[in-house]
DNA sequence: TATATATGACTGGCCGGTCAGTCATGCAAT
DNA sequence: ATTGCATGACTGACCGGCCAGTCATATATA
């Protein structure tokens, strides 16, 4: 009879449950708001606690912020790293398959968000430009140029551009995000379609694998 | 001898001076801190004003924040759109021009700053978002897009790209500008070269006038 | 009972916005 | 010229609301 029925969590469990609430509000709130217009204790409501609840897992409004972004972004943009092309895969599909999943979380997730908070308050946060360039940016770039590595040994296309700039991959899906974010009202942009001709452009037939280093 | 020596500024000529420096301190504080963050009175000091004075010369933060905004960015973007290709010009060299010269522009002023603070800021701030799209965003693309038909009529490559998807051309821009304010600490991005590299592979030799709607 | 957890009223500082008052300038009337 | 009045740009102390962070109190598990 010690705890009669298991269906009511322990008190440890309760308490994690309410931090990971409160980080999942927080991103919420944190992303809508900003940093600095985001109200602890909205985020207390939405995450169904009382304010001081909040305090007793964080240290303060700071530490909350950095918290959430470490503990939620990362995992989300993780694991496409760990994933390797088939070995009868073409770089081009299988850098599509990534960027597209990529995109897709973003999309789904607080993916503009996101990359708007990291925007606008990295600069008064320099930890986290510099966490989420060694835990993500970093991490990717070198994953393109592996990957235009790769291209470049089984006599595809498009290595020599991948190798020398990564971002290039990569810029669509920001410009993607930003449209979405910003006009997308205006004027609805589709952003696979976009990412997939740019890859068309990287992957050309034609651009053969030595890129001139660009003339003029 | 009316009024004798001219040297000493009018009222109203000292008003506007006064006004203008407002605009200029406020610029750079909401660049720096984000509109919430930054206060009324570190712009006053800044202007070398009294607090009230702002009030004098704007409604209230938010108006002082949508004016500077567009009195700052739409004059270092104006002009672009203006400017025509020589007729023997190539359209990839035009399209190089214009990139260039915005891009030298962007990074000489508070352009990323600026940029930031409208992807920071734009949800909060819907007309500013609109007046964006209007005076920037559509104009630049139409541009990019008639740069499209001319390609194709004059035989070029890349026509294709540039007509159904301008975004492509700017992509590497936004890019360059994020990373330089982010990035730029960790490892240093030639931006021009980046922006070159693109307009290769948009411009490349083979990739035909019919650039296929990209399949998978 | 002792302890971990949760609560929410409260406090203190911060900052946007106000407004009564100052002062230099422009303008007439003398 | 000199005086006196009118104008309006400018000032900065002040007010009031807001909100991060605290803490005395409550609850319930072990």
């Amino acid at each position: 009879m010690d705890e009669s029925r298991d269906d009511r969590p322990t008190r440890s469990q309760q308490a994690e449950r309410n931090r990971a609430a409160i980080a999942a509000a927080a991103l919420e709130i944190f992303t809508s708001k900003g940093f600095a217009s985001a109200r602890i204790e909205d985020v207390a409501r939405r995450a169904g606690v009382a304010k001081g609840t909040i305090y007793l897992h964080f240290e303060n409004k700071e530490a909350l912020f950095e918290a959430i972004v470490q503990e939620t972004i990362l995992p989300a943009v993780d694991g496409l790293g760990a994933s390797e092309p088939e070995p009868d895969e073409s770089t081009r599909a299988f850098a599509e398959r990534i960027l597209t999943t990529a995109l897709a979380r973003l999309q789904a997730g607080q993916g503009f968000a996101v990359i708007r908070l990291l925007m606008a308050e990295g600069p008064r946060f320099p930890n986290l430009a510099a966490i989420y360039y060694r835990t993500v940016v970093e991490p990717g770039l070198a994953m393109l140029r592996k990957l235009g590595e790769r291209a470049v040994t089984r006599g595809e296309t498009g290595g020599d551009v991948l190798r020398q700039f990564p971002q290039l991959a990569i810029a669509p899906v920001l410009m993607g995000l930003l449209w979405e974010g910003l006009f997308d009202r205006f004027d609805a942009l589709d952003v696979p379609a976009l990412v997939r001709a740019n890859l068309d452009l990287i992957f050309a037939p034609s651009s053969g694998s030595d890129e001139a280093p660009s003339r003029r």
